[in-house]
DNA sequence: GCCAACGTTGGC
DNA sequence: GCCAACGTTGGC
């Protein structure tokens, strides 16, 4: 089992939105890296760190994890869509889409201030790669931030 | 709202 | 294939 970290801007799309709706069809990456790990990498079970980023703080709130892997996002198809993209064709699609669910909140919130101030965190993607919106995350990370957001 | 970082585009 | 211009992300 992989561990991911998602951002979302919680004024696009919260943790309480994903709550609500059960499952989310994660679509709209449009970052070739962000677009290798949903095609190739990311699996059913993948345990999900979820990010609220352009906040106040930015800051992990949440686990969720991954009940669909890699298939084609079809808003890349819809001219309807802001995320439509000429270049993506039905037999030859370039943007790739995973589901997720919510599984647990964490009990506090962990904001990037406190994963810099973390030396155990040093290494994670999202600081070292601070514009990707999917980062992978370490089975280590995972554990300090779930034990650092008062879960079990 | 500013702006640094960095990915993408397109002219050459 | 280089690189300047431009657009986007996201922390602050």
């Amino acid at each position: 089992m992989s561990y991911w970290l998602f951002k979302s801007e919680p004024s696009s799309y919260s943790w309480d939105d994903l709550i609500f709706d059960k499952i989310a069809e994660w679509d709209g990456v449009r970052n070739y890296k962000a677009r290798n790990f949903l095609r190739d990498e990311i699996q059913v079970g993948d345990q999900i760190l979820f990010y609220h980023s352009n906040s106040k703080p930015s800051c992990i709130v949440g686990i969720a994890e991954v009940v669909r892997s890699g298939y084609p996002d079809f808003t890349a198809l819809d001219k309807t869509s802001n995320h439509f993209d000429s270049k993506s064709l039905p037999d030859n699609p370039i943007w790739f889409m995973v589901d997720i669910k919510p599984i647990e909140k964490l009990l506090h919130e962990i904001s990037l201030k406190d994963i810099k101030n973390t030396s155990e965190l040093k290494d994670m993607g999202l600081l070292k790669y601070a514009r990707l919106s999917i980062t992978p995350v370490s089975h280590n990370e995972f554990f300090i931030i779930r034990k650092m957001g008062g879960l079990e």
